[in-house]
DNA sequence: TTGTACGCGTTATCAA
DNA sequence: TTGATAACGCGTACAA
């Protein structure tokens, strides 16, 4: 069965291919009766408007664009999941990128969106701390762009985040308040935006209870599985610390692994807390203290910003920015 | 800066549009010279041709459409993972559909689709046992169909699936070599293909080791946490299974929540076996044994077929079945 | 090597 | 209420 065209429904019908466009959009003047005629052959015969020359025409794709670093990430499947579900509900279609944390990559991405493709662009960036600038040549086209969670702070577009520094300084606090004296910190990259902001919180509360900073117990961690569970092991061993603070879920399994593997107790001899969306950390070993972010929920507002762009451009602020909650969740991994 | 067309381009240039686009295009004649300068010029006044009208000249989209039935679901995310890496070094785009296990919802989107919207599909269904054949009146056409891991047995298309049958008859002759004699076997719809032929595994293993069949044990289980939750802890209080093999991921966290609220052992009270592609199940506790799919290496090979099929459609038979093999890994939870 | 002209399938404008 | 026609932006015969 092949695809048939609006020209040959039309000849079908022995009526005009105007009025079988009117019959598939909803405003037009058009009779109840022919209207089902139509609408019933065209069921009958297969026939759908086709995508691109409608697009063509009408100059706009019902397609959003979602850039993640990764995909395979709880974290990000999460909010795509959102996002999708607004997508949908809105009659919209979902393109994604991953970008591998590789920012020639999302530059590439974001320059190829702009011919059409799509019609808006939720974005988390990559890992790498380049130069965003090139954003600016781009974002005054009408291709609306929505960030979350890594954001470049720099760069004017509305944003959905989660309150980075006040979790990160209340998990800080909490290890300290287990008894906690040598915390490390755990991050990707430190210079991306929410390794910073993350670290705030974590020096900010250690200055609060008067704990000096060591800047050895700053570890830079990377996306490589083995390389991490080198440089973890070598930590633990060389720095001793009594606590860990991670930036990000994958650190925290690493830590539980390095430490499966020397064999440290948690959490007698070290506490582990950790940004992570993970719904089964209660059933780690030990169950895992987590900064919990509403993953699912940023997809949703990160959405619904962006469909507000599309709908009502004058009402969207370039500087919008939605702070959403995350919870600290304590579990035995902090356990005194 | 607005989005510029061709003729603009060609008009800045002093070029006619025809020339205009052979620079865009490998194969046609055309001086090195005029290609760069224009190439050049399209940089600079940010020019791409408009996707949708040449998808709509050429009659395709580089773009495939990938439909699951969840997104924040570990396997599927890394199967679309994989999916995403092979489209991209292709050069292709992929849109993706969550059914939410929702029948009716592939219906539409696989009905949608056809519109030319996507050059072919990668699709694992919906969990409803539904009537599939709406699919034979379609995949006829030239919209190419993969299917992976959850197939429609009865429908003539190319799939990629795993080796479930022995893999289930493996993780059950394992728990009973750890002992156990009253094996619960949960699934969530039986009457799904995979659902069918984990349980054949163990029924098999069953018959093999001379241990009765006790539909009791055969636990048919939803996608609702709440309701898992009551399910399980009521099968674990009145029928005593000894071992739980789970045909999915989501089932053995379950067993586990259900076990820690009942005080339930694992593994001395009960040893529990279960799908998954959790990266983490060294860090559960107990430790997790798992049979590992390739869940990654699944959409490498379903990405792979399809643009097979799309390159070179008689070379791919539609009854062409790539079956990649699970690992079982044995841990904690199976222990002795 | 470059330019002219047409058509891809649709929708909006205008006229009937 | 319906039909004829032009235009969306591009790619390719064909002609130059």
């Amino acid at each position: 069965m092949r695809n048939i065209n609006i020209k040959e429904l039309a000849k079908a019908l022995n009526l005009s291919t105007s009025t079988v466009s009117r019959a598939f959009r909803d405003n037009s003047d058009i009779s109840r009766e022919t209207k089902d005629k139509i609408l019933a052959a065209a069921k009958e015969l297969n026939y759908q408007p086709n995508h691109y020359a409608s697009n063509l025409r009408e100059q706009r794709s019902k397609t959003i664009a979602v850039i993640v670093p990764e995909l395979a990430n709880n974290f990000f499947s999460q909010a795509i999941h959102g996002i999708e579900g607004v997508a949908r509900s809105k009659g919209y279609h979902i393109l994604i990128y991953a970008t591998d944390d590789d920012f020639e990559k999302e530059v590439s991405f974001i320059r190829h969106l702009h011919n059409g493709r799509a019609d808006g662009i939720i974005m988390s960036v990559s890992g790498e701390g380049n130069d965003p600038t090139y954003l600016n040549g781009l974002n005054n086209k009408r291709l609306p762009l929505v960030f979350f969670d890594r954001v470049y702070e720099d760069i004017s577009a509305p944003r959905v985040i989660t309150n980075d520094y006040e979790s990160s300084f209340a998990a800080t606090q909490h290890l300290i308040k287990q008894g906690c004296q040598r915390i490390a910190y755990l991050v990707i990259n430190k210079n991306l935006s929410i390794g910073k902001t993350r670290m705030q919180g974590y020096l900010d509360a250690l200055e609060k209870y008067g704990i000096p900073f060591d800047d050895h117990l700053v570890v830079d961690c990377t996306n490589s599985y083995r390389k991490n569970g080198q440089i973890l092991k070598h930590m633990l061993q060389e720095l001793k610390p009594d606590g860990v603070f991670t930036s990000v879920e994958r650190l925290a399994f690493a830590t539980y692994t390095a430490c499966h593997e020397l064999g440290v107790q948690i959490p007698e001899q070290l506490k582990v807390v950790g940004f992570s969306s993970l719904e089964i950390a209660p059933l780690l070993n030990p169950s895992l203290t987590t900064v919990t972010q509403p993953a699912t929920r940023i997809g949703v507002e990160a959405a619904s910003l962006l469909f507000k762009m599309l709908e009502q451009p004058d009402t969207v602020n370039s500087n919008e920015k939605i702070v959403l909650v995350s919870r600290l969740i304590k579990r035995r991994s902090t356990a005194v």
